[in-house]
DNA sequence: TGTACATCAGTGAACGCGCGTTCACTGATGTAC
DNA sequence: TGTACATCAGTGAACGCGCGTTCACTGATGTAC
């Protein structure tokens, strides 16, 4: 056996030791702390440093704060955000309405993520008001995107919707507020906790449609 | 001057030191920590105990815990939160709607009662799964009362509802995601925010309605 | 009414722990000559 | 190609702090005789 079969040298250079770690790495690091037990807030620097595997005051090298470390992931997590939404709206078929196509990545990933949207559904109500912002910042780039979506195929079905903003926020809470409780269950329970909440939302839209039919009519 | 006069004794005996404390002042001393800015899960034994003015370990002969007290708080808000719906319900009127009424009493009790709501909205999202099972189970408690409510009245309108379940628990989040964003706003942004609450509410309702309608028709 | 005694909500001191942060350091890597 | 030097991501040791929890205690209050 070569002396560095029984031990891996991983990340260490070759002397045993060192190693080069990235910003990324940290945010890895903490990813793999987080979970659905786990909110950022309760991470303690030296336990991030302790799962990257280097010395704790390493990390102020990437770092200023846990803080600016818990702005880095939620960013991540907002961009992950988007991009599955911007698929889910590429696939959307005459077939699966796009709520329901929606939804169901949204849940999806939310089990395949293991942490990364996690951070969402639990940061925005907890921590400091930095993270608070930040969280509404990617929920309200959210709601505009969806909003946009909803006008344009409610005008395109000939059924356009009253309040349509209203409509998108409502959405987009009602999907992050069962996403946050769906989180703790197991997934055969998740399956219902969708359908419910596409259910909830169908009646979100037609409630919409109707007022826009009922304003016009009076 | 009396000698009582310059050092006014509050809940200390007459020695100058000791005092009788309850649970109840326990629950208050942490009342008054929380806040928009902090949850139960980040309040630690000595600083409640700091706040009743006794020893950190004098903690221990009212509870086993910082989440015994924790459960505690979250029944006291439980309680609170039936009794507010239950007086809402009493003074519907004609005039305005369930809707309305529920709503703008909710709201008007999370900015009077300063912390005892707060609980619901934070603790339902973070801490241990102690903590979410009660606030989960007011909340289910909550649902159903508004359900049983919504059945009546629909009835009564002679406008049943689809899914008369799903339509109170589709409230009942939405409510308490949009009233756990507006906590940390000031006073007058929260006027709009119930507004839109109301009127995404109303989606729910007559889609619902709308969505019972389909149904019998077909 | 007095005396002896049990109870138990309060106490101060002490413990070991993990935390964030600081300091002066080291040694691998890249650059200039 | 070789040597001298600057850079800077890593380090171990140490700090002071607030934490939860333990211990043996005290002294006011209620009860029995």
């Amino acid at each position: 056996m070569s002396d560095q079969a029984n031990t891996p040298p991983e990340k260490t250079s070759h002397q045993g030791r060192k190693a080069v770690i990235s910003r990324e790495d940290l945010i890895n690091a903490a990813l793999k702390l987080l979970g659905p037990q786990r909110s950022i807030s309760s991470l303690s620097l030296r336990e991030v440093a302790r799962a990257a595997d280097i010395a704790p005051n390493s990390f102020y090298r990437h770092f200023k704060d846990m803080d600016e470390l818990a702005i880095a992931l939620i960013d991540q997590a907002g961009r992950s955000l988007r991009k599955i939404i911007g698929e889910a709206r590429q696939s959307a078929s005459p077939q699966k309405s796009v709520i329901r196509t929606s939804t169901e990545s949204f849940i999806r990933q939310l089990n395949a993520d293991e942490a990364l949207l996690h951070i969402l559904l639990r940061e925005g109500s907890v921590g400091s008001p930095a993270f608070k912002a930040a969280v509404e910042r990617e929920l309200t780039f959210f709601e505009e995107e969806l909003c946009a979506d909803l006008v344009r195929l409610g005008n395109a079905k000939g059924k356009p919707l009253f309040a349509p903003e209203l409509v998108a926020k409502g959405m987009t809470r009602l999907v992050f507020e069962m996403g946050t409780r769906a989180m703790d269950l197991p997934e055969e329970h998740q399956t219902d906790i969708m359908e419910d909440t596409i259910v909830m939302l169908r009646m979100i839209l037609i409630g919409s449609e109707q007022m826009a039919k009922n304003k016009t009519n009076s």
